[in-house]
DNA sequence: GCAGATATAGACCATTCGGTCTAAAAATAG
DNA sequence: CTATTTTTAGACCGAATGGTCTATATCTGC
């Protein structure tokens, strides 16, 4: 019978998650993604697929691990709602000053470098973010003015591209009180 | 005596903006350039310099191409404030059908794909940016919570990144909405 | 017209890119 | 042990990358 498996293939998926979320498509070449996931190019290609290929398990293991339990938290009814989103933008807030805090939000990321060069990419990256704004329409239901959601939506995002930037903390404090104040 | 330059260093300059603006920094090749620019590489360098060089030069015509007229247009006193948030954000809107809309913000995706390995990259995104959030603040002085200022700049640039996504119109106009209605 | 200076086009370079292929190592079942 | 199957490491590939260099065309001041 055959050799079995020797790597772990969820390890390997959040390896190459890592990898393209710090260094972007282009930045990241097989030299990058070969010591990240610790296996060369044959075995990446056979099990994976080609590069187009690993980004998109990069994205799918994003959503697994941030935007999946960030959905399932907004819809929480067993918390405030203005609390959930307070959540949402406290975790911003925490990544960051974390090493990993600065490298955004692959979605975000994906959004600018690949979504208009390919359809594949723009199309998980749509249904992610889609997800993510009902969840936060779930959220501001009830209150005065529904569509507030797309405010909030939009400036949480906003807030991943001036941490890219390099805007330290102290900006998205400001921004989490004043959408907190929309609740009021 | 030398013989004099051939080209319009102005036009040169809008044309690395639009090829860097449209395809990222990595997305364009020399070939590209090339193209966009009707110079030769021996050229470019003599007169402009490196590939990063190109790119400074690039942002620096997106400045004075966009950000500047719209930093005088939001300092403009002769104009209600909401008036002038209103119009920063329907050149948003406006942008979105055309082409180039799609390309997004050339500061936005410089922030993204090249601030984090480029501190030259970063200083000049982080002045542009800043630049644009004092306008803000400025339009938002007067009325009742002044920071509201930061959530206007936030959503802003959020919207940028919906743009790339491919969300359409119809999610901007929500959005100006209800950044409007926060001057009620 | 002439001499000097500079812009130009494109050949050229080493390096790196994504991707393929092969030979050997490793692990199983019998 | 042997036979079989799959993983593995890395050599190898053509193409494209950013960058340099040179020979020629072009322009100016005199």
């Amino acid at each position: 019978m055959a050799r079995p498996r020797k790597f772990d293939e969820a390890k390997v998926k959040t390896a190459l998650r890592d990898v393209f979320w710090q260094q972007g498509y282009d930045g990241a070449s097989y030299a990058d993604i070969m010591s990240a996931t610790g296996l060369n190019k044959g075995s990446l290609y056979a099990s994976f697929g080609d590069k187009r290929a690993l980004y998109q398990h990069a994205i799918s293991d994003y959503n697994r691990a941030f935007i999946t339990p960030g959905v399932l938290m907004l819809r929480d009814k067993t918390i405030p709602p203005k609390t959930r989103i307070q959540t949402l933008f406290s975790s911003l807030i925490d990544a960051a000053e974390t090493p990993e805090g600065r490298w955004g939000c692959l979605l975000c990321n994906a959004a600018i470098d690949q979504a208009p060069f390919d359809t594949a990419v723009e199309d998980s990256v749509t249904v992610s973010l889609s997800r993510l704004r009902k969840a936060i329409t779930f959220c501001v239901k009830g209150t005065p003015a529904a569509d507030k959601a797309d405010l909030i939506w939009t400036s949480y995002f906003g807030g991943h591209v001036m941490v890219k930037a390099g805007y330290s903390k102290s900006v998205l404090l400001k921004n989490r009180a004043q959408i907190l104040s929309l609740f009021n």
